[in-house]
RNA sequence: GCUGUUGUAGCUCAGUGGUAGAGCACUUCCUUGGUAAGGAAGAGGUCACGAGUUCAAUCCUCGUCAACAGCUCCA
């Protein structure tokens, strides 16, 4: 008998060789019938595997990630099945289950190419292969005879796969006729794979390298109920409504224009009021904390950025040197406001007293980004970061990088972004030639970052090789409405720098010091975090950020003059309004995405005794009965500050 | 940059080898003072751009540009 604990900390007994299955029947058969993993010991494993000695067990049903990630493994495999059917002579490369459904990387044979058109017969198939009900098998396999039968059906990719790993710790997995190089867990029939959506074809390079040859990616998500799968794709088609193209469209907030373009956004009034008063709430943020405005030019002369490293690493790959009637005479677009900044510092000798010094600027930075990397608001070619450098000394560093996490977290605060991520993102030790610096700097660096993230209680991935190359970072992370993560906010550690562009200060002892710098931009980009934000709110920001607040709309053609002279007066109180004197449509035509997204609707009249009035009304609350404008800039300014109170 | 997809009115989209349509929006008039009102009339398109095939191309072929999904990249 073996002793079994669940997670409630009861323990059974079974007999040796019971499987999760077993254990779930002996708990109720309607658990028995919804388990789709197990975790034994932390493991992971089929409902029918053994277990043969005492164990911790947990017992995964749907809502569970692991009998999700079961499931969705186990309709990569029955994709590669069906492929495999279609497809003779196709090779595989690797299909793992992903945060929502699954891919499968394919080589097709040569002169097929699989289209998106494919794809509803290729789903037929599949549902052919659920029907039949094919238990999932798996077996050990030793590495040669592994490399012995792939090799023999002609699979080059999964012979790579084979031959890295250790002998001794090769699965193989096997439904029907398709067998497949796994490490599993699985689910024990495919039967269970009741609805199936294969939602697109991609290119995908082997490995992730560039250089390799580039694989069919086919995408899908699959579930254990029909009505799940027709949920999912509702939700997608909800989540494509919250786009911040769509929207930005809708809201006239931005725009792109083929003759200025690609990758250069056009801001309309609405998106810079937007972006105006976010920029007005950094700036009154930054400062309380000590940061002084600064202003550089768009362009600045090569040799910059030969200095900095930047020019060697990416000058090829960018847009190209500005020449001069001068000969010789070269500028470029400044791609990052460092150098700028950096001569900043470097105008006047500073005294270890003077520091830190920060420097901040809305910098609008050029980059050639590959046009296939272009996407909206979020990814772009020219943006304007929320930039600051801070020079600061070694002993200071830590502090001000704390106070930089701070501004962050005020910012996420104020517009409510929960759900983002924070990344350490370290060099990769292996790969020198991806950074400058000593080792014994990138160390440094490195540790304060980690020592301020435990300090303040973050808790954040470390991921190695994301540094920059000059420095660590610590980056937060939001993601889009379908889940695509992007980079906000970033804060970098870089002691490089100060040394290229020779940088000092004079310390106590009278002697010539380094400082370090910090790079840091709360928003990131004011480009990506408007799309961000537009993705977060569904286009309803709050009222501080609202680029008009209030439609005004005189009651008949008598009352334009006065309903114009109510929006110069909220003018007067900072209070955006705009007047819609189309009188006596009013009920057609006040467009419904116009009142959706604007808070207040302010009709004006007069009552009995020939006094102007105005009548309020709130979105989603309806009326709130009379005020002067006086009254109703005082009530919406009040509104604003207690928003913006507690920062 | 790579793989696949798409490009028709301001927006969302039909459609055809014989130079174009719907709904919403827009303009005018009638009705209506209030959270997607009804009726009538009207305006609006080089069918992304350039070649080719054809008597004839928005439609077929090739190229270019742009957008979308993914990969790679992201100072």
């Amino acid at each position: 008998m073996i002793k079994v604990t669940f997670p409630d900390g009861t323990v059974r007994e079974y007999a040796k060789g019971t499987t999760a299955k077993e254990i779930a029947e002996s708990i109720s058969p309607r658990l028995a019938a919804e388990i789709l993993a197990a975790s034994v010991n932390g493991n992971i494993v089929e409902i029918n595997r053994p277990i043969e000695s005492d164990c911790t067990i947990k017992l995964h049903k749907w809502e569970d990630d692991e009998a999700k990630h079961a499931f969705w493994h186990t309709s990569a495999h029955l994709l590669a099945e069906a492929l495999q059917e279609l497809y003779p002579g196709i090779q595989f490369g690797i299909g793992p289950a992903i945060e929502n459904g699954f891919y499968y990387d394919v080589m097709p044979p040569e002169n097929v190419v699989i289209k998106e058109s494919d794809l509803p017969a290729i789903e037929k198939k599949m549902a052919e292969l659920v029907a039949k009900r094919e238990a999932v098998v798996r077996t050990d396999i030793s590495k040669a005879d592994a490399l012995k039968m792939f090799s023999e059906r002609g699979e080059t990719y999964k012979c790579e796969l084979i031959s890295e790993l250790e002998d001794g710790t090769i699965t193989l997995y096997t439904q029907g006729a398709f067998t497949d190089l796994c490490r599993g867990p699985h689910l024990v029939n495919t039967g269970e794979i009741k609805a199936i959506k294969l939602l697109s074809v991609a290119g995908a390079y082997w490995r992730g390298d560039e250089k390799r040859p580039q694989m069919t990616r086919i995408y899908g998500i699959s579930f254990p109920k029909k009505k799940m799968l027709d949920e999912y794709l509702a939700l997608l088609e909800e989540a494509k409504k919250r786009d911040h193209r769509k929207i930005g469209k809708e809201l006239e907030l931005f725009a792109f224009s083929e003759a200025v373009g690609k990758g250069l956004p056009l801001w309309l009034p609405k998106g810079t009021a937007l972006r105006l008063r976010l920029e007005d709430f950094l700036k009154r943020i930054q400062k309380r904390f000590g940061y002084q405005q600064v202003m550089t030019p768009h362009i600045g002369q090569k040799e910059l950025w030969v200095t900095s490293g930047h020019y060697a690493k990416y000058g090829k790959d960018s847009f190209q040197p500005i020449h001069t009637p001068e000969e010789g005479e070269e500028y470029l677009l400044k791609p990052m406001n460092c150098p700028h900044h950096c001569e900043i510092y470097k105008v006047s000798p500073h005294s270890y007293k003077d520091l830190p010094l920060r420097y901040a600027e809305f910098g609008t930075v050029y980059r050639y980004e590959q046009s296939g990397e272009l996407h909206g608001l979020t990814r772009v070619r020219s943006f304007t970061q929320d930039d600051a450098h801070i020079f600061c000394r070694p002993d200071q560093l830590k502090e001000e990088f704390m106070k930089v996490m701070d501004i962050i977290f005020i910012i996420f605060k104020a517009l409510d972004f929960k759900n983002f991520e924070a990344q350490i993102s370290l060099r990769d030790p292996n790969n020198h030639e991806k950074y400058i610096g000593s080792d014994e700097i990138w160390e440094r660096a490195e540790t304060a970052i980690i020592e301020a993230c435990e300090y303040k209680g973050l808790k954040a991935t470390k991921v190695i090789g994301e540094a920059a190359f000059y420095g660590p970072k610590l980056d937060f992370m939001v993601k889009d409405a379908i889940g695509r993560r992007w980079q906000l906010g970033t804060i970098q550690v870089d002691y490089n720098l100060p040394e290229r562009f020779q940088l000092e200060y004079t310390g106590a002892d009278n002697q010539k010091h380094r400082p370090v710098m910090i790079h840091r931009a709360p928003f990131g980009s004011m480009e990506r975090f408007v799309a961000v934000l537009i993705e977060h709110t569904g286009g309803k920001f709050p009222l501080w950020l609202t680029p008009e607040q209030a439609v005004v709309l005189p009651i008949s053609e008598k009352f334009n003059d006065y309903a114009q002279k109510v929006a110069d007066r909220l003018a007067e109180y900072d209070v955006r309004a705009v007047v819609d004197d189309r009188n006596e449509k009013i009920g057609r035509k006040i467009r419904d995405n116009e009142l959706k997204r604007i808070p207040y609707l302010l009709i004006v009249g007069e009552n009995e005794q020939g006094n102007g009035t105005i009548s309020v009304r709130k979105q989603g609350e309806g009326d709130q009965g009379a005020m002067t404008p006086e009254q109703f800039a005082a009530d919406i300014n009040n509104r604003i500050k207690e928003m913006m109170s507690e920062f």
